[in-house]
DNA sequence: CGATTAAAATGACTCGCAGTCATAAAGTGA
DNA sequence: TCACTTTATGACTGCGAGTCATTTTAATCG
């Protein structure tokens, strides 16, 4: 009896389409220019029935910042899977980082978004949101990971705790990238512009402060 | 002939007694539930009076902004005052830009709903906006000058691009005030609160991590 | 196969708000 | 007092999020 399995792939199968829909409308208008009318209108559903997947547009949103953030856990994951020394991964995880904001803009927009509505009481009744923190939580559990590596294998100054470096980390980098992010088309932060500071250039200088703080003694590249 | 002036007075006058009623609205609702109407009964206005002052609701949240950003700077520009040598200049900055966050969380959050406008074109035609971006220039060179002092008193680094290095401070640094803010109040952050790690040792750990970093030689606290 | 019931989809409708604009009031100057 | 300009008003429009009574589709059973 295979219905019921069936049903739920199709219901899944709905899901998607209604993301992929919100994803065209939202990425090509944004949030506040698009409408539940012309995502129903671009999956080929009435607005009705998306809300009988979403219980608002928030929701919907979230949907998509769910889907980036299982995008850049895999590749996360991928990565601890390289047999690389902690000092590197750590590196590696935050230009990781940095490419998937440079290549899906719209991701990290969504991104953004989330985090400027945490404190909207809606989010908390979300299971989509509740899977974003279970991604975050995952995110941040594979910085821990690449610290401890670092720390065995003695490329990581062992005196830290992991898991506040960790969070150090991740909250700086995510500064930088979102400075990366708004250096790209179509964003009005002047300064950015008139310095003409190339991001990668940024992100190296970031990342050389950073290793030379965290490393341990025989390993800081020092001149 | 004053009477040129005195319109002008109380024109800024009622700007102020907007931006006030705003605030009270926009603090305790939130920007998505406050309405012009209920901001205009705050100020003892009409709706269409609040028109005649601002463009938009989002352009009357960019003035809340813009106070926020005039406050900050000041307090900035207070601590370049100070005799400290270039290197606890930096990290006063930081400190004062973290107190600033946990004091008036509310004014972040406008400059976290305003970085989030920044690729909506509206913003470009606001002369309020313009004048937040007056404010990110002047922040960041704030960054700029206390590391050139550090420079010339040998506490920082030489061999760093003064402007590069302002840019990869402000970033990394909101990244920081970000999470701490996160972790305040009504904010829905699952791991933050699971891991129960304090803020100010976050902060701590983080000026420690980049002292070691731009320091120069001498003047890096080694154990 | 109908017939019956359950589940999913629909789109017309409500409601609330951002933003407008014709009208009114207040201020200015002669 | 009158003519004219500037500022304020709030009724009004348009639009879009979210709802819900109704219809359509699909599963279940005799």
């Amino acid at each position: 009896m295979g219905i019921e399995e069936r049903k739920q792939r199709e219901k899944e199968e709905r899901y998607n389409v209604i993301v992929d829909a919100a994803e065209k409308v939202i990425f090509s208008k944004g949030i506040e220019q698009a409408t539940m009318q012309e995502i129903a209108r671009e999956a080929e559903l009435s607005k009705g029935t998306l809300y009988l997947y979403f219980k608002s547009k928030n929701e919907l949103y979230t949907a998509i910042t769910l889907r980036g953030s299982d995008m850049l856990n895999r590749r996360f994951a991928r990565a601890l899977g390289d047999d690389h020394s902690g000092l590197e991964l750590v590196r590696k995880l935050g230009r990781l980082y940095l490419d998937f904001v440079k290549e899906h803009p719209d991701y990290f927009k969504a991104f953004m978004h989330y985090e400027s509505m945490s404190d909207v009481e809606e989010l908390r009744e979300s299971d989509i949101a509740g899977q974003c923190e279970e991604n975050r939580r995952e995110a941040l559990s594979f910085i821990i990971r690449a610290l401890q590596i670092g720390m065995q294998d003695g490329t990581i100054d062992e005196r830290y705790d992991p898991r506040e470096l960790a969070m150090v980390l991740w909250a700086s980098t995510r500064g930088i990238t979102t400075v990366t992010h708004m250096k790209g088309e179509g964003h009005y932060f002047r300064v950015l512009d008139e310095m003409e500071i190339d991001t990668g250039a940024l992100f190296d200088s970031y990342l050389a402060l950073l290793s030379s703080g965290i490393a341990s003694g025989k390993h800081k590249k020092e001149s």
